[in-house]
DNA sequence: TTCGCTACTCAGCAACGCTAGCTACTGGTA
DNA sequence: TACCAGTAGCTAGCGTTGCTGAGTAGCGAA
């Protein structure tokens, strides 16, 4: 899938991200094995760290330290509510675009 | 919308006007008329002629340049079959991606 | 001749995901 | 003891993409 998915992401990763976030808290290497069970195979792990930090810059997260078994301690992010008034933006302006594009998949077959 | 939308575009713009024209040939200014008629009411003029620049670098449009009654001739852009394959894998790529989305959009409420 | 519409082009910018590294903690193995 | 795999997070530099803002050019109407 390549190419045309990773550019597809910018936008809409950040979206899946917060989404993800908005079901239960999740540290950043979580979201990134999640991301890959599902499918997003070849997410890159800079990435969504990059993201995290991007979200919780903008205030859209909590962030909780918390210790681990196994390794360094997780950041534990969690959506608070302006996450959430964001998130709900992020859905008005996904399904606006995938309207319109479902209705051309439509007409052009 | 603004900015989301700005960003999400990134890798679906190209999507998009292809899909349209799968449809019907069609020329620069009359993609961006039609996007702006369908909603994307800030699509920036210079972002489509890029694009569609990008498009036929790439091989998957033919060009004809036509005369117009009013203004300058028009290059009129029709999908080829190179052109075709690349959508079909767009919609597949789209498909996967807004599959996985609506499935996180269900379980969040 | 000036305005507005048509039609296309281009340089510079910002945002985002990827590449390719790095640090650091734990437990198991040679 | 020394090393490695798995866990967990971070970063600089890059390429692609859409936007901003400006420009060129042809035509008809006021």
């Amino acid at each position: 899938m390549g190419k045309q998915l990773t550019e597809m992401l910018k936008g809409t990763l950040e979206g899946l991200v917060l989404a993800i976030l908005s079901g239960r808290p999740a540290y950043g290497y979580e979201i990134t094995a999640w991301l890959r069970d599902q499918g997003f195979s070849d997410i890159a792990e800079g990435t969504v760290y990059a993201l995290l930090v991007r979200v919780e810059r903008r205030g859209l997260v909590d962030v909780e330290k918390v210790p681990s078994e196994k390794g360094p301690p997780r950041k534990v992010y969690s959506l608070n509510a302006q996450g959430r008034a964001y998130l709900e933006e992020f859905w008005t302006t996904w399904s606006f675009l995938a309207e319109r594009l479902e209705r051309l998949r439509e007409g052009g077959k």
